[in-house]
DNA sequence: TGCTAGTATATGATTAATCATATATAGGAT
DNA sequence: ATCCTATATATGATTAATCATATACTAGCA
């Protein structure tokens, strides 16, 4: 499971709470590169605990829940270095939109027309959403090799967007342009 | 569950077995669109006819396992029409490659060039593949509406690829031209 | 003779991900 | 006084997808 190896890599910057990953992590750094789910989270961390991959440490809290903390073992560290230098498999795309113009045929222009429109709304909504996360991490003016890294990642997701956009545009104005 | 949807497609171009499916659709047309396992198709027939939306024919065979045939129903075509013009949420997409090169600082650039020059050989198969797809369906000389929204849906995905390609040869030259 | 590929459907098991909900308290807003 | 947000973890249920394997017969190849 990748999700093991996104928090092993989350981890190996610093120690963080399962509560961190979700917020300052997953939701506010790299949304544009993993998405997940606040229960996955949790129970991803008790099993890299029993794999022991990572400890934790419970800091004793009295006016709310007590937190746990996870630190990366050596093990752990290992395991990620494999990891990042294995070749996985591309994953699997499945895209409702391209199945629905796939099965467009006995519709009229408008509908198609519409859907298109929508899906290019989405689509913006989404490349604003790496537009943010880029002007975060520009706001960090160090040119590190991570950062390096990371510009390269947002690189590829926004231009991936902006494919999109491109042929959502032009697929608009050929279904506008036909007469049927 | 979309797959449910593709299916329904599928079966109103004509009626078709779970094998027909598997093999003739989801393999040789459209595995470019929507990949799809035997065990899923199966299962996911079996629902589609307890909606109500598929119905089956049973033609009886002594050399081989009976074929089921199955048909769509009007109520089916009104889901299908219904589902066609309705957005779905963007699907979630989850890169392990984007993850490594996000964590990769700690690795040697040549580590990293290697990771960058597997996925590019994995991208260009695929990208090969949609080739063989294309010219399949180039190989069919009639130009109906139905093609013509098939030969768009096929430039997103392979535009798709060379955006991949792109980037991961600008990736390889940023990677190679850095000192540490 | 044994092996593989093709035709055809079915089921058990597991994984990855999502959704809903539960618990507990503090502090600020309406 | 009530509601919402933030902090923090946990668990039950369900879905979508994948993997493995089972059954059963034919035909062709080595």
């Amino acid at each position: 499971m990748s999700l093991a190896h996104v928090i092993l890599g989350l981890l190996q910057q610093q120690e963080r709470t399962g509560y961190d990953l979700k917020t300052k992590c997953f939701d506010d750094c790299i949304s544009h590169l993993w998405q997940a789910d606040q229960a996955q989270i949790y129970r991803t961390l008790d099993k890299l605990e029993s794999q022991g991959w990572i400890t934790c440490n419970v800091e004793i809290q009295h006016d709310r829940p007590n937190r746990k903390v996870y630190r990366i073992t050596e093990a752990g560290e290992a395991e990620l270095t494999h990891w990042l230098q294995t070749h996985h498999p591309l994953p699997v795309l499945r895209e409702p939109l391209l199945v629905q113009l796939y099965f467009a045929a006995q519709l009229p222009n408008e509908a198609i027309v519409y859907l298109l429109e929508q899906e290019l709304e989405a689509r913006q909504e989404k490349l604003a959403q790496c537009e943010t996360i880029e002007a975060l991490s520009l706001s960090n003016p160090t040119a590190s090799r991570e950062q390096k890294l990371h510009r390269l990642v947002l690189d590829l997701v926004k231009q991936r967007e902006q494919t999109y956009l491109d042929w959502l545009e032009k697929a608009i104005a050929t279904i506008r342009s036909q007469s049927t």
